[in-house]
Parts: C-alpha cells; sequence; structure tokens
DNA sequence: TCCATGTTTCAAACAATATTGAAACATTGA
DNA sequence: TCAATGTTTCAATATTGTTTGAAACATGGA
C-alpha cells in the first residue's frame, strides 16, 4: 500500500460518521448492510449518509452493490488489512525491536529511506 | 480503547505531514528522534512542525522528553497496537467469519444482531 | 552574564471538509 | 403507466484544520 493510499484509508476513518458507519460494516461482515439500514443505525440523515458512503468507497474502505432498490455496501477487508499493515512496516527501522512494539511489528531487514 | 480516543489517533495519522512524522518515528523506534531532525527529515517548517508533534502528542501517538536543549519524540507504540485493536475488533459481529476479513479476524458462524 | 541554538506560541490568512434541504434519479409492484 | 420506496446529487452554508512569519521561551557553553 503506498502512502497516498492510506492517507484515504486513514482520512475516511478519521471522522465521527464514517466510523461509526465502517464499524458496522465491519460487524455486518461480508453480508453487508443496505444504505437505509446504515441510516437508522447511525442516524446520519440519507444526503450526509450518502457523502460518507462514497467517502468510504472512494478511498477503498467498503464496497457496493445495488440489489432491488437497495444498495448494499460491505466493509473492504483487504484494504483494512493493507492498511494495518502498512500502519506496522517498518517497526524501529526494520531491526530487531524490544517488546515495545510488540505484537505489531516482525524483525526486518529492509531500511527504507524517508521520502 | 473507546471510539472517541481511536478518532484522535486517526485523525492523528490522517495528514500528510503527520503520518510522515510518525512514520519517521515508528522507524526509529525508541531511541526516538529530536524535533529538528524530524524536520530535516520531512521538510517541515519549525512552526508547522511543532504544530503536528503536538497533535500527534494530543492523541497519544507519540511522546515527549526534554534533552537538553533538544526535544525528543518517540512513537507511542502501545496506542497505536491499542488502535490496531479497536479497528479490528468485533470483525463480522464476532461470528465465524469468511477469508475475506482473514489474518484480521477469526472464522465464526454466528449471526449476530447490530446494537 | 551574553550569545547561539533549538523549540514553541500566537494570530492571521488560507484551504479543506461536513451538514442541510430540496430536488432528481432508480427500482418495484399495483 | 403511476405511485411508493430507496438512494443520490447539488449548491449553499457552516465548521474545522493547516500554514505562515514574527516573536517568545529554554538550554548550554563561552
Amino acid at each position: 500500500m503506498e502512502t497516498k493510499a492510506a492517507l484515504a484509508a486513514l482520512a475516511a476513518l478519521a471522522q465521527d460518521s464514517r466510523l461509526a458507519i465502517f464499524r458496522a460494516l465491519v460487524q455486518a461482515g461480508p453480508a453487508g448492510l443496505a444504505a437505509g439500514r446504515i441510516g437508522e443505525l447511525t442516524g446520519i440523515a440519507p444526503s450526509s449518509l450518502s457523502f460518507h458512503l462514497k467517502e468510504l468507497a472512494h478511498a477503498g474502505m467498503a464496497d457496493s452493490q445495488q440489489a432491488g432498490r437497495f444498495v448494499i455496501y460491505t466493509a473492504n477487508f483487504s484494504t483494512m488489512n493493507a492498511l494495518l499493515g502498512f500502519l506496522t512496516d517498518n517497526c524501529c527501522g526494520g531491526n530487531p525491536c524490544s517488546p515495545v512494539c510488540s505484537p505489531a511489528c516482525e524483525p526486518d531487514t529492509t531500511e527504507k529511506e524517508l521520502p
């Protein structure tokens, strides 16, 4: 995952309404939730909800599919996992590191340059 | 970790400069980096850097300690791990779930209702 | 003590993001 | 086809976050 994508994913989650939406989708699992149901669960008004769902989808954190007159949204677990990987990458410069950063990182030998 | 803290942590990371700063700190490991060194690595102006370091510290993503006339910043790995845990919590409603969300969650077969 | 270095604060200008309500679009079933 | 339901779009408004430069503060060494 690139920095740009990670930034988009983080920005998508770093907002009250969207974090609530995403958590509802994560809980719902692969079956997902209809937009209206998400609105019921979170209390977000339709137009605002649609805006935030679009943001999540654009950041790759959610996917949508039409099902009759409903639009079903699901959490994108692979993007989420890529984000978690990105955040735990390069821990301690790739050197073996102390328990302070376990279990988030593995010893690693690559040396990376800052941008 | 509470939603409020997770939101603060996500907001702290969801910004260009701060994500770069945080990654530099993660790479530096427990030894940390002086503020000025972070500025050199990232090209962020002093006053802006100070603002962002304060944001990271306030969100619990970084800690600081005075060392002579330098201020050393370190990544807070336990907050980072708490955030990762928060994001992977409750996957698929705690039910067994398909490979789509592995390795973040464990297979489970129950169907749960959202709150 | 004074000076040089490192860091932070402040307020103003600037830029990006969120909410609202009305209207439009899409789908289904009568 | 029409009416009902579900969802999205749009533009205006409100809110929040970021950068800048000058000044202040803190520390260590001459």
